[in-house]
DNA sequence: TTGGCATATTCCAAAAACGGAATATATTAA
DNA sequence: TTAATATATTCCGTTTTTGGAATATGCCAA
């Protein structure tokens, strides 16, 4: 569906920014931290912290749990699977040997060339 | 070192195109492609296909090599691995039963309220 | 050399992202 | 109620990104 498709594409660009994924990553080791203690593990300008936790929160990231006058953020990592399907499509690339790959790169190059001649078509009509 | 650190941020970046991914999708699958099949492809106008690829380029997730008047464009999915070894560490999120990861987080949870009585402490000084 | 095809680059305007400063809101304490 | 603390939001100026149109470059064929 089209909505998952967006907020997918919302994952990523929220992932983009590397003081977010900073976030995520002392969130991912101790959960439920005010934004406070977030405040002075990146020292950043409080603002700017909350600003990251709005992205985050706008697409599922985090969530957050009232405790007196502090909120407490709390990593959502099932938000985070879209991306890791997508990048596990590309494992074998690493996790294999390099001969494996050139070989297979090989093979598949040999195998296109033989079905379609390829004539070099663009945009043809 | 810094230079890897702004690369991995650039490679960050590069993927939150939807787009981008979409070219890294089909190069994927097929390699060394030229410029006129991914536009056909995707539909979007050739100066837009090309600039997408001058970002991939530059950040080294795909290389070109000249074949007559086109440029065949190849996936070079090395540059991935930085996001797989991110995005890895949250795997066990979803791969896990949910019981299991209750726990853990309960688990966890006490611990840590054991340990550190957790005073609320904001810009102390 | 000229013309045509494939691709890249530049220019421009609009939109989005970002940091900093100020301010608003909510909650607790006095 | 007032003051103080924790956090969120708004405003603003700057930079980045993006798409579209036009143009440039590179290469091949005639």
């Amino acid at each position: 569906m089209a909505a998952t498709a967006l907020t997918t594409a919302e994952i990523f660009r929220a992932i983009a920014e590397p003081r977010r994924r900073e976030i995520i990553d002392i969130l991912v080791e101790q959960n439920d931290l005010p934004v406070g203690d977030l405040v002075q593990r990146l020292r950043l300008p409080q603002p700017a912290v909350s600003k990251h936790l709005s992205v985050l929160r706008k697409v599922g990231l985090v969530v957050v749990t009232k405790q007196g006058q502090q909120r407490l953020y709390r990593l959502n990592p099932q938000q985070l699977k879209p991306v890791h399907d997508w990048i596990k499509t590309f494992e074998q690339y690493w996790t294999r040997s390099l001969e494996r790959i050139k070989l297979r790169a090989e093979r598949a190059a040999l195998e296109r060339k033989n079905a379609t001649p390829k004539p070099s078509r663009n945009q043809s009509s």
